[in-house]
DNA sequence: CTCGCTTTTGCAAGCGTGTGCAAATGCTGC
DNA sequence: GCAGCATTTGCACACGCTTGCAAAAGCGAG
């Protein structure tokens, strides 16, 4: 086909009569060039269709550009909206992402991180897998910045953005209480996720100075079934509980589906229901569910802000976001 | 901190002893290269900490292993679920995505392509944005693949991957008025995709077939709060719908959502409802939706293995895919 | 051992860009 | 016009890699 293929900034210095640097000056923010020259170099670029090689930029800066987001479960409603915030951020500092995705097997967070470092992306957002300390090593022997969202890994290096995931818990069990619910229950996956178990550890510590026990049940992976079967363990019980905090959307959903269309239960007068994360479908009618808000745009400045700053930052490594308390009518009263 | 940064070919090859050739044809799959050089160089890099630059290696080869896809509404479940997809294939093919978030202002998705451009990513995906002629254009002229989806784009250059919409529009129709009803309505957004509109087209023309009108209306972007203001528009009508199309599920969701709990309606019963991507909230049994389900596997696998296939193959530019029909309690009999 | 052949190796040029340095240019005030 | 200074420009090298080409090395047969 097209046998030129790109233009480089040689045909553009020449068309436009003037040396390849001035070219390259024209393109660089904050370089010598006088306006004359400047205008005659667009010029030029616009009509021959010019535009800077970011692999060669990246190669003579030690600075790519990229950012690489690795993340597994891209399709859930929460990780989406996630990346949706980042890849924004991102955009808007002059920035761009890639995106690897970690779904299948063991040892693909570490050939992901690899193919990062091949690329020589100037940083990493973790925001799948349990935090491997061998991973991150990987990322800060070469240089990366690291972003580690909601891993609660408080190693000296990178950022670490959490959640006020415990005490935020502590808010359900008081609203639970207040609600005249006294059989407390923990849905949750078996994932293990720090901030997964941080929720559920939160939840009972709550609990118990309320003077309460808590039930809790753990399933498969965090998403919508583990939901329905967890309901399924808990509502088969001789001492079926009248409030249940779910540790994810996804997981509140399924619960209040088995608990509504299998065991004919009304919420929230029979039972109560709480979740985390605010996905999409919390508002929805169906479930108007009691949860708690990820402050999604918050987390992408926040990390976004830090990577693209100044070297000499040691000020904070880690940053903890207030979630809130998004009051729907999954929970009695209000 | 580490001034050292990256370890480059040449000192792998001091530390093997060999030239730097050597290393790189260590790393390039086809090379010339004993077998004992080869094992020197391995340790070597091994122990040193090499990775390939990629920047410089996609310099060289004119081919930078990045594949750019562009795409509005990443939150959304199927756009989420397509990209899970996608990113899965390209990891197998040894490429890499960038994702390009199109979801800001008018000119963004020019804007990202430039960027794309800039990077000299191998091909471009688009799930994004209206077919613009300028877009695409840009992207042929420099030599990047295109990949359309959903686009419904016939022009020569780019692949374009699309459904049997239409077909399966008809199919809805025969569903409904086998299920006994007479009243059918499409429920849509403003967005006018060309797919959405073929899905509308199809099943007009369809009932128009069967003898029957169909009431049309249209709100809004496409999502699950337009499905709910679409439900009021019809649903306080004189002449209410007994079934409705719903171009997307999370139209379809909003519309169930709004019919069940502000009209008190019981679907199938009363109404009957399809939708369209098979998401996953169409499978939770507060929805039980039938739709058609988007082959999402396969339009990532036609879509990777045209982008990685040989330059020289002109034999369709066109793909279309069929979506099944997913069978739930939506709609009556079955 | 030597010849002819195949495989491996090193050299060096080149990919497109940024940038330090020195030369050139423009501008101000006499 | 000229000196003095600030600004702009061009040269040339560097970044880390691939690859064509020719020299070197291995290898089997005579």
């Amino acid at each position: 086909m097209s046998q030129k293929l790109f233009v480089s900034a040689q045909e553009v210095a020449e068309k436009a009569g003037v040396s390849r640097s001035a070219v390259s000056r024209t393109f660089t923010s904050g370089a010598s060039v006088s306006p004359k020259t400047r205008q005659k170099v667009l010029d030029a670029a616009e009509a021959l269709g010019y535009h800077v090689n970011h692999l060669a930029r990246g190669l003579m800066r030690n600075e790519s550009g990229i950012v690489c987001l690795i993340v597994s479960e891209i399709g859930t409603p929460y990780r989406s909206s996630l990346i949706r915030a980042l890849t924004q951020q991102l955009q808007n500092s002059g920035k761009i992402s890639m995106l690897i995705n970690t779904d299948r097997s063991d040892g693909s967070v570490d050939l992901a991180l690899r193919q990062a470092i091949r690329y020589r992306a100037d940083a990493s957002i973790i925001l799948s897998g349990l935090p491997d300390k061998s991973i991150t090593d990987l990322c800060l022997k070469n240089g990366q910045r690291l972003v580690l969202i909601n891993r609660d890994d408080d190693r000296e290096g990178p950022l670490s953005i959490n959640l006020d995931d415990a005490d935020a818990a502590a808010r359900v069990a008081t609203a639970f209480v207040r609600a005249g619910c006294r059989k407390l229950a923990f849905a949750n996956s078996q994932a293990g996720t720090p901030s997964l178990m941080a929720r559920e550890r939160g939840f009972v510590a709550a609990a118990k100075a309320l003077g309460l026990d808590v039930i809790v049940e753990r399933f498969g992976h965090t998403g919508y079934e583990s939901g329905r079967v967890v309901a399924q363990q808990l509502l088969t019980r001789k001492d079926r509980p009248d409030a249940v905090f779910c540790a994810t959307d996804l997981l509140a959903c399924g619960f209040m589906d088995a608990a509504r269309h299998q065991f004919s239960m009304s919420i929230p007068d029979q039972i109560c229901v709480a979740g985390f994360d605010d996905i999409e479908q919390a508002a929805w009618s169906s479930y108007q569910l009691t949860t708690f808000a990820q402050p999604v745009d918050m987390i992408a400045r926040e990390a976004v802000s830090w990577l693209v700053g100044d070297s000499a930052q040691p000020e904070h490594h880690s940053v903890r976001l207030h979630a809130d308390l998004v009051w729907r009518s999954s929970i009695r009263g209000g």
